[in-house]
DNA sequence: GAAGACCTGCTA
DNA sequence: TAGCAGGTCTTC
């Protein structure tokens, strides 16, 4: 579920609540794959006695700065998060990681699928330039490229990092792309307009607090539990079926490199 | 590329 | 109860 914007929303709460300075004292692993490859041992005796200096993200990834060669990087996936909360706290049901940082603050690792990933090490790999501040000319360097259909392109961190399936889908709209339509033929135009697009999907993102789908407690929440607010602004994903907010034409849903994606067949013509 | 694996919780 | 889910990996 975290694509860019919840990532970053979350950063930038970690960092405003005052986690950068504190000590790890210890740290207890609910849920061993949750750091593999390193077993729950190797990776708290490599974590404990460091100290958080920074909070930073790298596409979907979240990079908490130690004190050493190493960083704690954190992949949430579908259903991962964090909270805060005070020392003594009970671990919830969900919680795969509990870190205990010096002066009695607890950041819980909760993530109801499992998927969530802490790795060490000094930066992520494989990890394509930031979505969130590309430049036209590296966007069409690095995504317009290829037989691809553009959206499994947008799709693939390793040109590009940060897109997930609901703002690639959002972006194909705003920028009147067709989701299929191949990656590598696009005029100047088009991919100037889509990188555009990108960039707006995910910046409204950032300032609503990222998006929110669904209802359920496996849902994207912040780290104070609160639902994203850019729900309202998303106006293709999860609407399929609906009228287009533009042309009143019904979204339509398919399937585009094995993932859900909706569009407008008349806003997004094939050709 | 495409399919399966990794997982649980929610919805129909 | 079956089917589906915002993301990657691995293996054809």
């Amino acid at each position: 579920m975290p694509e860019l914007p919840e990532v970053e929303t979350i950063r930038r709460q970690l960092s405003s609540a005052g986690v950068a300075g504190r000590r790890i004292e210890q740290v207890r692993v609910r849920w061993e794959r949750t750091v593999a490859p390193l077993s729950s041992e190797t990776f708290c005796s490599r974590v404990c006695g460091r100290t958080l200096l920074a909070v930073d993200r790298v596409g979907k990834w979240l990079v908490f700065r130690l004190d050493g060669p190493e960083n704690l990087l954190v992949h949430l996936r579908m259903t991962g998060g964090f909270y805060l909360a005070p020392g003594g706290t009970p671990e919830g049901a969900h919680d795969r990681a509990v870190f205990h940082l010096s002066g009695g603050l607890q950041l819980h690792f909760r993530d109801p699928r499992k998927f969530g990933r802490l790795r060490l090490a000094p930066a992520p790999e494989g990890v394509g330039p930031d979505a969130l501040c590309v430049s036209a000319c590296v966007f069409r360097q690095r995504v317009c490229q290829g037989r691809r259909s553009i959206k499994a392109a947008l799709l693939d961190q390793s040109r590009i990092a940060g897109i997930g399936n609901i703002y690639a889908d959002e972006a194909l709209f705003e920028a009147g792309i067709h989701p299929l339509h191949p990656a590598g033929s696009m005029d100047l135009d088009v991919s100037a307009a889509l990188c555009r697009a990108v960039r707006k999907v995910l910046r409204a993102g950032v300032r609503n607090g990222g998006t929110s789908l669904g209802s359920g407690r496996s849902n994207y929440t912040d780290l104070n539990g609160k639902s994203g607010g850019h729900r309202e602004q998303v106006k293709v994903y999860g609407r399929a079926g609906e009228p287009c907010v533009a042309c009143g034409y019904p979204l339509q849903k398919t399937t585009v490199a094995q993932r859900t994606t909706v569009f407008c067949p008349h806003c997004q013509p094939q050709e």
